[in-house]
Formats: structure tokens, sequence, C-alpha cells
RNA sequence: GGUAAGAUGGCAGAACGGUUAUGCGUGGGCCUGCAAAGCCUAUACAAGGGGGUUCGACUCCCUCUCUUACCUCCA
């Protein structure tokens, strides 16, 4: 089973309802008006994570819908210095959103519903709130009312009181209340909308809370989540208008990811250091990020350094020469090389012979514990690190043998599958070509012609490929994934 | 000012009322034609300060200090 940690609660809840085998995410998803950055991935990995738990190790059916706010005044702001339209704005900032979270390894969502598609269900929404008599229409909208919901703030552990006091913004006087916040906004300048109370714009929202409705069934939402910077006012409100409105609980899971700092602080466009991801994407590469996305507990911050990143770098770099060995040994196991086989199963009855599957089973069991544990990915993590050093003690022990490699190579990929590493595949025909070039290359060795043995070396690794000399002529090949390394960020 | 979360060894970062976290780094060794990778071994008095509860606390309670986030758009 699997639990979360709830913000509203404080509690670890099961996000799957008794008797159900299918869950409902709804992720609350990026404002498309510039590109997306390290930060947001980690919030959409950590979701992806999550889903591929519940999916793979579940065997759930997962439901994930993520919105796109595609209407919004930055959008406006910059679809008017760049002379064109809001539409076009978002419709680029959308397109480069798939393209690089589709490079960092993400799973589609089911639905990427956009809120501009979405402005009759508002209206509706707001026309029930309206007859509830929990949103009034004043001089420059429509607004709910804060004082009509009695939980307000539960979310947040924030009591109103202490909102109006601390209340920074400048006080809109047409509001009953300086906590009331819009449901749908008068404009005039485009883009906009007619509605029942006059033309203008949804609040910001109001959109989330109809398109989970519409797009999770109406009922109560198994997991809403988002960054931690959305518990308020976003995910307040929310709570508000939707359980306002359907006299029901909202979400069930209300899961949270801490914010990617750099230097401690929190990546903004105010403080100038955001780090795109396409960037990021371009310097570490996919496995490296989300490695570094998944190294702390997702509530925690964590941050984006040089030191981390390359941290990450070198867990990447054992799990490809991990899967490279365990491949390795496969093959030769495959061929039939027999006489190997019984010198490992020899040496493997000195020791606690038959504890070696029990092990790779574990080590499987330790990660999906960790993940079904407010998904620890952490701890998952060194679970799939101990598999890699338990295969890298038999190889230094000589005790690898093929049946071990093949269920270690199958628990890997799993493993690595679950936490969307992609471990590149390589065919047949390519590993027989590079299993030809090494037998040349010893041979060479054997004649002590060391100079060409070199070059051919020099030459597999300007196609990444790092060989790896072992004692009794054995040699392995690794495949390595280029990345360029974060130049000064 | 209000609210919340957090302070763990050189760094990163978990779990847990009593047992080695783990990884990186660093020293030494093994392996190699040389490398690289890996293995072995060593290294770390670890728990922000002060109280308390307990047979026993890093883990629970109080307090102080500090950090960060949120209170405005924000993943």
């Amino acid at each position: 089973m699997t639990v979360l940690f709830d913000t509203l609660s404080g509690r670890k809840i099961d996000p799957v309802r008794p008797g159900s085998s299918t869950v409902g995410i709804y992720l609350c998803g990026v404002t498309v008006y510039d590109d997306v950055h390290i930060g947001h991935a980690r919030t959409i990995v950590v979701f992806d994570v999550l889903r591929n738990h519940l999916e793979r190790t579940g065997g759930l059916s997962v439901r994930m819908v993520q919105n796109f706010t595609d209407v919004d005044d930055k959008i406006i702001a910059r679809a008017r210095a760049e002379d064109t339209t809001a539409a076009a704005i978002s419709g680029r900032y959308i397109n480069r959103y798939h393209d690089e979270l589709n490079r960092l390894g993400v799973q589609r969502a089911d639905v990427y519903p956009r809120a501009t598609e979405h402005i009759g269900d508002m209206i509706h929404f707001i026309e029930d709130l309206v007859r509830k008599g929990v949103a009034y229409r004043s001089e420059n909208g429509v607004y709910f009312a804060v004082s009509k919901f009695p939980r307000y703030g539960a979310l947040s552990k924030k009591r109103t009181d202490d909102l109006q006091l601390g209340a920074r913004v400048e006080v809109d006087e047409t509001k009953e209340n300086p906590l009331d916040f819009a449901l749908w906004k008068f404009a005039s300048d485009e883009p906009t909308w007619d509605s029942p109370w006059g033309a203008g714009r949804p609040g910001w929202h109001i959109e989330c809370s109809a398109m989970s409705t519409r797009y999770l069934g109406g009922d109560t939402i198994d997991v809403h989540g988002g960054g931690r910077d959305l518990i308020f006012p976003h995910h307040e409100n929310e709570i508000a208008q939707s359980e306002s409105r359907m006299d029901g609980e909202f979400a069930r899971i209300w899961m949270h990811v801490g914010m990617v700092t750099i230097q401690g602080e929190k990546m903004s466009k105010s403080l100038g250091n955001i780090r795109t991801l396409n960037k990021v994407l371009h310097d570490w590469g996919a496995n490296v990020i989300r490695l570094f996305c998944l190294s702390g507990h997702y509530s925690k911050p964590i941050d984006y350094s040089e030191e981390n990143l390359s941290e990450s770098l070198a867990r990447w770099r054992q799990i490809e020469a991990c899967s490279c060995e365990l491949a390795h040994a496969a093959r030769k196991g495959a061929l039939g090389d027999d006489a190997y086989d019984k010198a490992v199963a020899a040496t493997d009855n000195d020791d606690n012979d038959n504890d070696n599957d029990n092990d790779v089973s574990d080590t499987g069991a330790e990660f999906d514990w960790a993940l079904d544990h407010d998904l620890n990915t952490h701890l998952a993590l060194v679970a799939l690190m101990r598999l890699v050093s338990d295969t890298n003690n038999k190889i230094a022990g000589g005790t690898l043998n093929a049946g071990w490699a093949s269920r270690a190579g199958a628990e890997l990929s799993r493993m690595t599958g679950v936490l969307g590493l992609t471990i590149p595949e390589m065919t047949e025909e390519y590993c027989m070509s590079i299993d030809a070039i090494v037998a040349e290359r010893n041979t060479l060795r054997m004649n002590r012609e060391y100079k060409r043995a070199d070059e051919i070396r020099d030459r597999l690794a300007a196609q990444n490929i790092e060989i790896l000399d072992r004692g009794g002529g054995e040699t392995v090949w690794i495949r390595r994934e280029p990345v360029c390394g974060d130049a000064g960020s």
C-alpha cells in the first residue's frame, strides 16, 4: 500500500480508495508565458514517478490531468511586447513544454486541459457559487466571499485574522473583504469572453476547480498537487470555491513539492536565478536531472548546484556501468560459457550459497517499500545503488554468473523504469560489433602491441565506449551517455 | 509583523525511542601493459544552543538562536 502525506490533514493517506483500482491525479501545471525551468521540472518529475509507481508497482490505473494556464496578465503582456496574440504566446510555450518534458522522459498526462477552452465550465461554476450566495458581483468583477467558507485557511494553516493583518497587497475597496478573490474579472481589452456579469476574463483559481471537476469525474479527487508555493492562495482558494459548490471534500490528498533553490534561495524571476529546463537538459542530460530531482524527499527544497548535479552524474555513471556489466555477463552466459558458470557456481558454494537470489528481490522490495512510504525517492535510490554495488561486488569476487546477471538486470531496468531513467537500448548487432573491436584490441594486447591497442581504445572512447580491462584477458565495455557538465552556472 | 517548515559528520541526505544509514569526498592498498572503472580498507567525536520526559533521544516536549518559504504572480 502506498501512502502520501496530505498537506491538509497532516496525515499519510492511501491514494487508492477502498475497492478501487484507479487513481485520479490533478497536477497544477504552468502558466505558459515563458520557458519551463528546473523548478517546474522537479514537480513534474515527482508526479511522474508517483504515477509510474502506482501503475507499474501497484498495478493501478492512473488518470493524470495537468492544466495549462493560458490566459493570464503575463501572457497578455508578453503578447503586447511581441506584438502578437496571447494565443500565439501560449501556443508557443505549450509546444516547448511538450518538447522539453518529453526529452526529460516524462510520460504524457492523459489530458492537458487549457483554461481558454473551458470558459463555459468556469462560468457555470461561478453561477453556481453566486446562486449559493458565496460569491457576489462588484464593480470590478465577481468575487468569492471568503467569510462564507469557515474552513478558509485550513490548508495553509493560516487564520483569516492573520492574513488580514499581514496583507501587503493594496486593498481593493470594492471587495467586501480584502481576502475575497476574483472568480471573474471585468476587462475590455482582448482577450475577453462574455459572461452573465459582463465581458472579462476568469480569475486564476477557478480554472483548476472547473477543469479538475470535468476531467476527474466531478467527485472528490484522489491526489491534487503542485509546487509548495501554490498552497496559498491558489490551492486554498480552490478548496474554498470547490467545496462550497460540491458540499464535499475536494481532494483526498494534497501533495506539495518543495522548491528548487539556488544557493539556498528560491528560484524566481525577480532574483534572476532561473535555470531553464532547456539549458539544464543540455548541460546534464535527462537522467542526471531526474536523479537530481529525486535525490531528496520531494517535500523539501533541493539546491541546484554544480556539486549536487555532479553527484547525480556520478550515480548515473555507476548505473550505466552496472547495466553494461550485467548485459555483458548475460551475453556471456547466453553464449554457453559453461566453464565460466561452473567456476562461478563452485565459488558460490564457498560463501552463503543461495542467498544471491534473495538479494535481488530484497533490494527490489526495499525499493518499492521506499516509494510506498510517501514516495521516498531518496531511499529508493539507495536501494537501486545497492543493487549496483552488489553487482560490483560479485564482479570483483568473480562470482557474477549469468543467472544472477539476468535477474539483477531485469530488476535494474524495472527500477530505472519506475524512476523514468533511460538506459539507451543497444541492438544485438551493435553489441557484437563492439565485441569484435574489443576482441581485436585484446589480440593486440596479447602481442604487446600496446600503442595500436590504445588507439583502438581512444577510437572507442570517441564513440562514448569505455573500456575496462579485467584480469585473465577479459574486457568489458561500457556505453556512456555524453554529458557536457555545467559550465560555471 | 503573522504563519509554516527546517537546523544531522568536509558536502549531499534518510530512517528510527535503544542496532553501521547511504552516496560523494579524502588517505592507503588490490586489480591493469598503462589507464579507467571497480573492489578492499581507513577516515567522520554526526546530530544548532539550553532545559525536560525516559532505564535510554538524532528521534518526544519546552525554550532560545538561526535558515528558508508563504502572507502579491509563482512549480
